[in-house]
DNA sequence: CGGTGGGTTGAGGTATTTCAAGGCTCGTGG
DNA sequence: CCACGAGCCTTGAAATACCTCAACCCACCG
């Protein structure tokens, strides 16, 4: 509940990256803001847009009745999530801190893709492609241990996020935690036992900077 | 490798349940045969044919290097597995017992949802039925207990394979551990305890055949 | 009948969780 | 400007859920 700035057809941004194809296509987009802890849109609700991380970053996560979480995805600039091809959003999103986001109302999106093949194809290779990174995470969760469980996140973040050497995360431990399904706790040990291992350095003291000496070492951990 | 049963024009049999809009289309159908434990395909593989099991059970997993082994799925009768967009296998698909499959080849499908948008939309339906699978079993492995895992895995196998009051699992208590990230010896003694609290029973000394005697109280456990 | 492939159960071990304490940073308000 | 509290992170010690190892049972099958 912050600004909304429409982008005006002077100003039409492009939905990014697999969505090229909609680059051209008559769509309602705008701009959000939504502030650090700010629910973007809940399980179970109505899927009435598609959002883009614009700036910052977005957790998106399932809860059980007595509070257990589970993140199933971080967002991070330039992501699109809340895409759901059934209509109803099956996580939680929410702003890990303050972040901008686009959004596409979705009927349109579906009422393109109905009639154009080329979006039909991105929309199904998005699916796709958060269904490999499902695939590949009920593995970590099922079957690794905390310390590759660490070492596969921050693969995955110094591949998604890693600028000027430095990985900036955004999210606290908990929020990794609540991602690879352990306590908050154990996953600062694991980031301790690296640390110790020479594998990776802090770099302020809030060590939420990450420098990665040794990616060879820490990949050998991922298995 | 075993038999080959091309089914000729004069008996097409119809692509069930999803693909509902192919079953006019021109499709190289055939059946084919695995014996339990053969492999139908392996991961990384190109991926040339989808499948539909016509009868039998299907296990999907993947392997890390020192053989802990996440089984993403089971096929039973009337599953499609195989779909792949991206073009190549992501899991290795297994006969659990003698099993019957019927294939397309891949190519065909690809190249016909191009121009028919109901094609197009069925595997889009596919693929996100898949992805909704796996999300919620991030969930379960990521933050449910063994008992809350096993109660789920038996809820599930209820809705889709009892038959006459009675659950004939085709997969041994290994699978179903790695199915739930758990170990065979913690998949026994889930199943004992909820044996114990009368919630379900046993038929045949193969102690495969469960018989679900209190389905509210099972579904109590599962959160 | 002996062997093999499940399955169960017990005892002990361990990775991870839980509980607890303490440190650092930062924003706010006296 | 400093004190204070809140949020976040780390670390230690104790508890525990699950795993590992092992024994045993039963059904099936050549």
């Amino acid at each position: 509940m912050f600004v909304n700035l429409n982008a005006g057809p002077s100003n039409r941004p492009r939905f990014l990256g697999e969505f090229g194809s909609l680059s051209q296509a008559e769509l309602s987009l705008s701009e959000f803001r939504y502030h650090r802890g700010a629910e973007i849109f809940g399980e179970a609700e109505l899927a009435e847009y598609v959002y883009q991380v614009i700036d910052g970053a977005v957790r998106s996560y399932k809860l059980l009745s007595d509070g257990r979480r589970q993140i199933g995805a971080f967002h991070l600039a330039g992501d699109i999530f809340g895409l759901e091809t059934g209509g109803v959003h099956r996580f939680t999103a929410e702003a890990i801190v303050d972040t901008a986001v686009r959004l596409v109302k979705r009927v349109s999106l579906a009422h393109v893709a109905e009639n154009d093949a080329a979006v039909a194809r991105d929309l199904l290779n998005m699916t796709a492609s958060n269904l490999k990174h499902a695939e590949d995470h009920m593995l970590l969760l099922g079957r690794k241990t905390s310390l590759e469980r660490v070492a596969a996140f921050l693969l995955e973040m110094d591949r998604r996020l890693t600028a000027a050497g430095v990985m900036a995360l955004p999210m606290c431990r908990r929020d990794i935690a609540d991602y690879l399904g352990l306590t908050l706790e154990t996953v600062s040990r694991a980031l301790s036992a690296l640390h110790d291992k020479g594998i990776l350095g802090f770099l302020g003291q809030t060590q939420r900077q990450i420098v990665l000496l040794d990616r060879p070492k820490l990949a050998e951990l991922d298995l």
